[in-house]
DNA sequence: TATGAATGAGGCTTCATTCAT
DNA sequence: GATGAATGAAGCCTCATTCAT
């Protein structure tokens, strides 16, 4: 096979450490304290190359977030049906679930920090998680699995407020692994904090 | 009475304007991304008047963190004893707690974004105001309020970036009101999210 | 005597300080260096006060360099006449005049720097003194007390030179006194460095 | 022959000419007077290019200087050893060694100003450049070709004062040339003005 | 593909000067 | 006579972007 004009092997290379380097720049300074020449010099390349690959420094952020949300795309549809789920199971797989959320986040913690944090998207992608988050949640409602009487979509938001106030607190700097984690978070939100509940809140038979 | 030496009230009025005009405008489009001109702008001067009060666009925005840390600290000191609370009015004044913290979360919004968005110091200031939360959920454990086997660390983190969250999505631009919100809240972190419970789990005699 | 309209003693104490922190100012740091509200700092006065006085920062530059013209003229015409010296009293004579430039630098020492150095007519002023001395150096040479064969301009730019360069290192900081230095350079310039001299080169008869 | 990574051969001509420019500016107007927009222009750059090769006006006033210091340095290495010089070679040698430090001024005009009027360390300079006549002194006086009863740092300043404002006066502007100059300033240095001198100064034996 | 050189536009800051009291 | 507040006009420097090789 011979090289097609345009994408050669070289070229790719660059091009992807660019990316690299910006999101890791990006996520650390922020947008606009982050300067081209600092991309290029984390990826060991001129100012000039730089513009051989993207159209500018606004391009580069966005293909960040798209990539981003790809990503997440993937991430999303790797969720199974919960509807299946006997009660007694659905403790450990919440808790599951929470450690696939923050393995996804470490893994891509610069994307993330990009795509929420640095993006003019960053709302629309907030929403996005939160919203796949609900989706899971009303399946798991109309399951039987979530107590009545909940606003739904601030238990999303409580969920991945949550998760990811915690990923940046502990998992990213590495004082806790994201099994401990998940966890500590799971036992939280599963049965909340507080020790008396009223009398009539007996399990349901 | 008299006019004594030095600063006159016109002065502080234009001081104070545009502290008020780089809050909004640090929070609206953040810190790189405004210019001292959007500032002066807002608050109805010319740049150079700017340097009569603030030596620096870095300095404003430190002067914004200060003040937000002065009203954080006025409004941890306003916190009240727990201990002698009885279990049953825990969640109400959980939920009063919530709503407090929603409301001061309002009125300082911008001053709010700044200093945890754009401020150097974002990360201590985070870690400070879970500290205060940790702190009073400790309390609230000792009193015998909150569950055993949680962390502590985990739960005001939780609370925070919970309250935070569903602040900047509702609370802010009105689609919900503290109330309501603070409602919807404790209702989550209370009980937690399961319907059933494990066997074992019935209320502490 | 009441106090006409105009001129107050207060009003001209201000203005006086301001000439002096002026000249104090440009001295130190030259013209361009020195800001309107150095001056008025070091006079104790604001800004706006510095323009009752003078209409521009260039003014007041103009009235030092004025003044020091002034000065310049007292001391020139205190300027004795040589023709009737003694041949042998002429080194002494001229010791003292040194010394009398000196002391005359001295006193003025911030007016010189700043009519030298800072001034749009430097050269010319540097001309005007070197002229005097020229002068001065042509009527000594006409009562033949200096030898024949010398570049008077340069005798003039010589002597001057010396003393200005002399005065700034020694004088002005105080490590010499004007009549030591002044014994110093007149003992060099009376009768040159050289031990030997040409066989032809005696005394005149 | 191959290009190399690194500065181009385009480049430096660039940066030279900025030197030069600048040292031209700042001899003309004084350091503080000219502003980096005159030294592109005088350059036929950008302001933008000023800074590919100097981070700030400030430095390429201390490189300026340190190109002065290093033409300096080669000027003085050049220094001749005067020890085996007969008397009577004393004089003209003499006049030679005023002719090269003029010519040297005239070579270095502008760098002279910058270095003498408008570096941060002119006084150092002043007292590198007089020290290093002042060794040339001692040693001509060891060697017994100068007077005793000098003091060798005044005879040191008046020698470099004379050269120097002369230089300024009439070599820079091409009144007088190199030689010319040299003979009449060689002329009053080495014996002096006056016409007398006491009886007992006569030439040593 | 990659580079070194160069640029245009604009931001931050300074400073002499004026205004209103 | 003096002040505190305010301004217009720059000057220095930065940075995303383009050019020529």
């Amino acid at each position: 096979m011979s090289k097609k004009r345009g994408r050669t092997e070289k070229g790719e290379k660059s091009r992807h450490r660019l990316m690299e380097a910006a999101a890791e720049e990006f996520a650390r300074s922020g947008y606009h304290a982050t300067k081209v020449s600092d991309i290029v010099k984390a990826a060991g390349l001129t100012q000039a190359a730089f513009y051989l690959y993207f159209p500018s420094k606004e391009a580069i952020l966005s293909e960040l977030v798209a990539e981003f949300k790809q990503q997440l795309r993937v991430f999303g549809d790797s969720g199974s049906n919960v509807t299946t789920l006997a009660p007694s199971d659905v403790p450990a797989k919440m808790r599951q679930n929470i450690e696939d959320v923050l393995t996804f986040l470490l893994k891509n913690r610069e994307l993330v920090r990009v795509a929420l944090y640095e993006s003019p998207e960053a709302t629309v992608i907030h929403e996005e998680i939160t919203g796949l988050i609900r989706e899971n949640a009303r399946k798991n409602w109309l399951a039987g699995h979530i107590r009545e009487g909940l606003a739904l979509d601030v238990v999303a938001e409580c969920i991945f407020a949550t998760i990811h106030a915690s990923a940046e607190r502990w998992l990213f700097n590495g004082e806790k692994s994201a099994k401990q984690l998940a966890s500590e978070i799971a036992e939280v939100l599963q049965y909340g904090m507080l020790a008396h509940r009223p009398k009539n809140d007996l399990p349901k038979a």
